[in-house]
Parts: structure tokens; sequence; C-alpha cells
DNA sequence: CGGGCATGCGTTACCGGTAACGTAATTATC
DNA sequence: GATAATTACGTTACCGGTAACGCATGCCCG
């Protein structure tokens, strides 16, 4: 019956006999108003069904935008989906906004996808990785405002840090398997061309295999993206060039399954002939045959924390520049 | 050195000698400009770095907004996240930008989401599911934006929906089973008090083996998220009330995943002893020891034509108020 | 008792685009 | 050749909030 009813400042203002200046503090709760017009004017609100709009709010001189832009390398990842659902969740709670993107582990997709982010006048921005083209860099100099880089550890963060050491994941998983008793180890990675963190964790391997006096015997960087598939494959691969390989550490948990998966296939035995570890620390994990020896990532105080940093900055409370999140060496039976 | 270069339409139009509208004729390539002019402006634009303020357009009298929201049940979940990736990037491609939440399957999640969104005056918006709070309805009038409906087959969407039937899903399913010659069959399913669209498949399902002189035996509804763990302790629950069901029916791939690691570790054969169909078509169902019967559903096609359908709703052109997107059962080894 | 100050408001300007409208110059039409 | 239509702009107003500022009133205190 009633027209969309597009209740302003203006309307509630009228109705409760004041300016729209008063109802706008009265709404922010700032100071200047008495107790009498608070409640006459938050009777009007609730009367009246009013919508604030933030795009009034974010565009005026005030610049009070409640707008977080977030880029994971890709959605159809339990540890990228359950630390995007920590991030949003915590936002929201504290009153934000969301505007998520996906960049497919490409430095310039995420530049552009910045670039729009940047059309709405983002209060901060929470990035994945420390890898960012020069574009981004001046883009994030230009926005001046918070940022915080997670997953990987940073210790000289553009602003802010919130992850942990995937070179430590990698190390410490390479010294669990020489402590039992493998020797000839193989990796297997994805997203051959790009800069993933994955491949960090890579380095912290060998670097422990090199320390332990030894050395990564294999290496297979497919082009695909990384899955089950990719894993089913790779343990194919690096297996059938070196089948003398008694371990092998896998980009993430979703690989190595599905390079147990193709491993068993062929009758071979794990642990026995060839170790397996993971990484991630995926639900699917703990149910195998087999418990996956893998490193499993709280993602959701990852998220949680992330956000309270964030959240931390725009309200110019004191906030440590980089927080280191612990990850945990969980030893299966597969190693 | 300079400072963040602001540089607004006013600049542009300063620097080409002309005026700020019709620098903005020409940014949003409107008629009323000569070919010279469009070249000097498009110039001075390169040359300053022009970043457009979205939000000063979303804003204005003209409500240009290119904002869509998208509200799905949860990030962690591939099916969910494909989608996602699909609708995200067709969207980025049409030129606009998404303002994605989740709502944990919950209604009024989903409500005070969609209030949050409205505060920011998007363009249109998509969602999953049919169920919806009166409130949600309410405000989905009042915002007058187009809204497409995905996932759930809607016949009556509010205004255009984009789906498939899983009533057909679950009666497919069990028909293949029926032909497959299993009689006592149980149906495993998550989220017990919340309106997901697996119980719409449980519903097809019993109507099948209903229809085919036959009942559905035994089911075990948990209140657990779905997962690999929900499959795990489901089916180890309907088994040990019920052993001599013959086939079990779950929500998901990875719950079925999860049920056939519990089934496989007490000894029993799949689908000897029992039979077991996933629903959703996730890579690691490929890859199983026997490949899993399930059902594939083309995410990528669904998100991309959910997209194609909002943006032909913005645009004005003509778009069918209901498109079906063809799943397909794929007989694995498991039943 | 008068000056200083806090309190509780209202007024004004402004953010950066865009719709609507006005207008001069050019082109088309009869 | 006079009038109408079109082209290529410029001008103005406006969207809905918020910062900055102004201005009464009441109160405290020397």
């Amino acid at each position: 019956m009633t027209k969309p009813s597009k209740a302003g400042l203006e309307q509630i203002a009228r109705a409760a006999g004041v300016s729209k200046m008063t109802v706008s503090r009265v709404l922010r709760d700032a100071s200047g108003f008495s107790e009498d017009t608070r409640a006459r004017v938050l009777a009007e609100v609730a009367r009246l069904g009013y919508l604030p709009n933030r795009l009034a709010a974010a565009f005026g001189p005030g610049k009070t935008s409640t707008l977080v832009g977030v880029c994971v390398p890709r959605f159809t990842s339990q540890l990228f989906g359950s630390t995007l659902e920590a991030i949003n969740a915590n936002l929201t709670r504290l009153g934000y906004q969301t505007m998520i993107g996906s960049h497919d582990q490409r430095p310039d997709e995420e530049e552009s996808w910045l670039r729009s982010l940047a059309s709405w006048q983002p209060a901060g921005v929470i990035l994945v990785g420390r890898h960012h083209t020069p574009g981004t860099l001046t883009l994030l100099q230009d926005m001046t405002v918070p940022i915080v880089e997670i997953w990987d550890l940073n210790t000289q963060p553009l602003d802010t840090s919130v992850g942990f050491s995937h070179f430590d994941n990698g190390y410490e998983m390479a010294r669990h398997m020489i402590r039992r008793g493998k020797r000839r180890i193989g990796y297997v990675g994805a997203l051959a061309n790009r800069q993933t963190t994955g491949r960090t964790r890579a380095e912290g391997f060998s670097a422990a295999l090199r320390d332990g006096g030894n050395h990564l015997t294999d290496l297979e960087m497919l082009h695909d993206q990384p899955g089950f598939y990719a894993g089913f494959y790779g343990a194919e691969t690096i297996l059938s060039r070196n089948p003398k390989l008694d371990a092998l550490y896998f980009q993430d948990d979703e690989m190595a399954i599905g390079g147990m998966a193709w491993i068993t296939r062929r009758g071979l035995s794990v642990p026995g002939d060839i170790g397996v570890a993971g990484w991630g620390g995926m639900e699917a994990a703990s149910i195998q045959s087999r418990r996956l020896t893998t490193t499993v990532i709280p993602t959701t105080r990852l998220g949680k924390t992330a956000a309270e940093v964030l959240v931390g900055r725009l309200r110019g409370d004191p906030v440590p520049d980089v927080t280191v999140i612990p990850t945990r060496l969980v030893p299966g039976e597969t190693v």
C-alpha cells in the first residue's frame, strides 16, 4: 500500500521535531543531545523503520566507510573458505561489511580487483600473501587505509600481518619424515608458474633435508589447480619417473589424499612403501583409512585475529604489526 | 612525492578544457560529445590516472549502482565455492562488483545480511534457495531491484530463478538404486533443524521409493554441518541402529566419502554389502578406490547463467523467469 | 553579578558523480 | 532562405549523510 517508505534522517527528524543533524548524532551515538531527545528519536526510528544509507555516509566529506575489502586466491578451498568465514563473521560482528574477491593466485588479478575495490572507497583491506604487483603497492599507498596481509608470515608487512611461517611448516615436516626413517623424498606441488605459499613450504622442506645432510630427491610441480586430481596425477608422474622414492610431501591435504588414492590403487602400501604427508588439516585427512600426517592450520583463529587487527587499526587502537598464529604438525599414520 | 593525486572528474575536465559533465559523458560512453573531445578527455584520464568513484555514482540521484549482493549458505563447500567463483568472475567481467555474504543456512542470518546489504543500495541480489523470512521478503520488495534465486528450482520465483530440481535429483537416485537391486535403503543428512535443499532431495528420494512399491527404511539427520565427519558418524549411527540396510544415500559427496570410510573400516564391502551414493559431483568422488555414484552439478554453468540473467534484468533485456540447469546422475561403482 | 564555559541543539557547506535542462552553433528540411 | 531538428556542449540541482561552526540557554565561580 505505502510506497517503499524511504525513511531518511529528514523524515525521522520531522517526526521527532528535531533537525536532521540531531538524528544523525543520536544514531551514531555521538554527543550533543539530551536523553529525552534520544528517546524521541529512537522511537521514531523504530516506528518508521529507518534504514541507514551507508553509501551516503561513506561518500560524504567524513569518509565514514565501514567497508572492508578481502581478496583470497580462490573460493574452492576449504582452508580459504573457513578463513573467509571467520573474517566475514567477525567483521560483521564488529559492524563492518566485506567486499570479497578472488584472484586465482595471479597478482595482476589481485591488482584489478583492488582497483575495482578502491572505487568504493573502503576503510581497510585484507590480502592473502605477500606477493603483490608494483601497481598494487602504489594503489595501496594512495588509498591510505589500514592493510592486513594474512596467511604468509611477513615480518616486514606493508602495514600489519597475521600469519605463520610456511617455510617452518615445510622444515618441520621434513624433519618429521627424516625421524621416521625416510630418505628418498619427493615434493608434489601445483600451480607451477605462480607464486604460492606452497612454494615457500617446499623451500623450507628442502632446507631441512639439506640441513640433515640429505636433499630433495625429486620435485614435481604441476600446472593445474591444486586438488584431488592434481595429487592423483602428481603421484603418478613423480613415482613413475622415480620409483625409488620412499616419501612424498604434497602441497596440501587434498593433493595428498589424491596421491594416496593413486598409490594404494597401485598396490603400494602407505607408509610402508611410500610415506605421505599433506598440509592444511582438512577434515577428510583424519578419516582416511590411515590418518594423514599433516599440519593443521587454525583458520578460524587466523580469520578472527585478522578481523580484530584491522578493526583495531581503524579505531586507532594500538595493534601489533605482526601476529604469529601457531600451527601444529599432527603425526598421522602415513609417514 | 605527489600526494595521493585524487584525480576526479573536475581535474580531468580542467586539464582537457571541458566541463565535468562532458568528462562524465565520455567515460560512461554516453552520447553528446565529439570524437575530438573524447580523445582529449581519454588522454587526460590516462595521464592523470583517474580512479572512478563508484560511491558517488551509486549515491547520486541517478542511482547508477554496479553493486550486486550474493549470499550463500557457507564458504566451506566446494559446490558453493565454485558457484561463487563463477558468479563473481562473470559479474566482474560484465562490469559489476559483488558483495558476498554467508548465512549458515539460517534464514534470519540471511535477513540481517540483506539488511546490511540494502544500506549499500545495490543494483541486484542473488540468493541461494527459496526459504526466506517474511522480513527478507518485505525488504526485497522495498528494495525494488532484480533478484535471482539460484540453486533450488523455483517455478514461482520472487523475480527470476536459475536452478535445478533437488526433488528430481533424489527421485532419480532412488530409481537407480532400485534398478541395482537395493531394497533396504537409508538416508543420511545433516543440519537436521534447518531448511536445506538436501531435505528436498530426501523427499524426492522417498517419493521414488514409495512409487516403486518400497519405502525409505531408515533416515538419520545429524545436527552437525555436512562434511566428512558427519558422513562418518552418520554411517556409524544408522548402520548400528539398522544393520540390515543395503544402501545409503548421503546428503552430499563429502558425507558419502566419510560414510564409505566408516563402512570399509568396518570390513564391509561397497557396494556388495552396502551401496553408497552421494550428491554434488565433487572431485574427490571420482578418485575413490571405487568411483562414487553421484549427481554432478554444473556449478560453473549455473553461476555464469545466474550472473547473466541478473545483468540481463539490469540492462532491461528480456530474460527467462526460470532457467533450468541440467544435472547428471553419474553411475559410479558404489551402488 | 558578570564573564567563562559546557550543553543542546540548528544551519550551512560539502563529498563526486549524474539527470534534467538550457543554449549556441551547425545541419537538415521544405 | 526561414524554420526545425540535431549536435555538442555548459549549468544547475540534487542524492543523504556528516564536519564545522554558530548560537542561545543555563550554570558555576570568583
